[in-house]
DNA sequence: GTCTTAATGATTGATAACGCTCATAACCAA
DNA sequence: TTGGTTATGAGCGTTATCAATCATTAAGAC
């Protein structure tokens, strides 16, 4: 029987909101608290998912918490094994006690993700990306530190001439750092501000990685960062060849190992 | 073919903190992350239930989230339609163009959400909530900074010293902070690193609005941030009446109307 | 080195969830 | 009122996930 439109919509907004309270309802739940089939709720989900309210699971759903930091999780979704691999292959290299510098952006967040998962511990860290802060937050004996800045709500970061200064008070053991693109004419990335930290870094770091995914290879970017990755460690899926082709100006860097 | 004990603690404590980290995973991703076989997937997944370091599913496994999700969401759920009311009051004060404060706090969550609903043009923002940041930034023409410090992922704010002095560089219009309750003995709070914001504000605000639901009267708190309300505004729904009967030294503190 | 124990992956039958279709009934606009 | 529309729940075949079993292989104890 049919229901009046605005009914099913309250009902629907009252699923997503149940939903953000309970962090994950399976289907069974929904159909038994709203005294509806579990076919609508299926139908509801179905609708409530292409509005990028909530995510599906098999046998229920979930909140998107992740609508929050929806742009870097979408590109977090692309190349998302090679990401892992570089962010397994970074977090290795991280020692317990460390002080880590990691950059706003996807890939580096697989560092975080990959250093949550290996659980290593006594680890200091400060990132300007707060998916990166909320990630690292899952180690409980971390110390997380976000630099001030202008928060960009879009990119989840903060930014800045603020950000780069705030820098200048710390020493890193590692900096993992994302880019635009190489290629030919050096590193690009899309912000001005994000080329003063780049160089503070090189400067505050023992050793500063640049992570790069082989999509990345190749392509530019509005803000030219370096004209070589001199410097860099570089860490990325890609060949030698890869880079040759790409006539990437490598410099003096340093090709880590992806595992 | 066995493995060592070590090495399987190893990767259960990591499935367990790549589902920290991630929230939810389908029971494919786990195998195919630690190349493992569903079925030993599944075995962790019992055995890490029966720990109670997370909630298994139909098709996957999820974080026991009390810890992510729970704390900013759960007390804003509290008192909302007191919240609502303070927001709305607190919003319709500021000006545009007015650089403000806005306190970590589900209450001077409020506030925020107010503004943004308010659609108040060209504000300048300082929070140290991220949830706060996150709102704002639904304004499109805002300005939002967020003062470097430790990142306290459970309260999703940054706090600690480094936080005060940070605000040493503003000055505000308006500042909202909240409180954990005020009784006779004055004003409390949780932290030690609010208390000194709070000092910083006085000093450096027009007016520092204390956003105090109904609920907190009469309350204590582990660290007291002053003796009276001398120097804030109060904005609350409680009444004269309330305020009297629990003693609170009011001072020279100014009771705006709710609306 | 030998024996026992324990972890693994493959297989299998059972079960749960899914998408789809269809009849029904209530809404909504002529 | 009337006809079209739309949300609903039930039925059904399909698919995904699960728990249990078993052979295999390496670890750990002696």
């Amino acid at each position: 029987m049919k229901v009046p439109r605005a009914v099913v919509e309250a009902r629907r907004e009252s699923i997503a909101r149940l939903l953000d309270a309970h962090g994950y309802l399976p289907v069974q739940d929904i159909s038994a608290r709203f005294r509806i089939s579990e076919a609508t709720v299926r139908r509801d989900l179905v609708e409530l998912a292409s509005r990028r309210r909530l995510t599906r699971t098999r046998g229920g759903a979930l909140t998107d918490f992740n609508l929050r930091f929806a742009p870097v999780d979408e590109r977090r979704a692309t190349d998302a094994s090679a990401k892992d691999a570089i962010g397994r292959a970074g977090a290795a290299l991280v020692g317990p006690g460390s002080w880590v510098y990691i950059d706003a952006g996807s890939t580096p967040l697989a560092v975080a993700e990959a250093l949550v998962a290996a659980g290593t511990p006594g680890l200091r860290v400060v990132t300007p990306s707060l998916a990166a802060a909320q990630v690292l937050a899952g180690l409980p004996d971390a110390e997380v530190h976000i630099p001030g800045g202008l928060y960009l709500g879009r990119q989840q970061m903060v930014a800045g001439p603020r950000a780069a200064k705030a820098l200048r008070g710390w020493k890193f053991d590692w900096s993992f750092v994302g880019a635009e693109g190489a290629d030919a004419r050096g590193l690009h990335n899309s912000q001005d501000d994000i080329v003063a930290v780049a160089h503070a870094l090189l400067e505050i770091s023992e050793r500063v990685v640049l992570c790069l995914a082989r999509a990345k290879i190749g392509r530019g970017g509005p803000v030219r960062v370096a004209p070589t990755l001199d410097g860099f460690h570089l860490l990325t899926d890609a060949t030698r060849a890869d880079l040759r082709r790409a006539r990437v100006p490598l410099g003096d860097c340093r090709l880590l190992p992806l595992s």
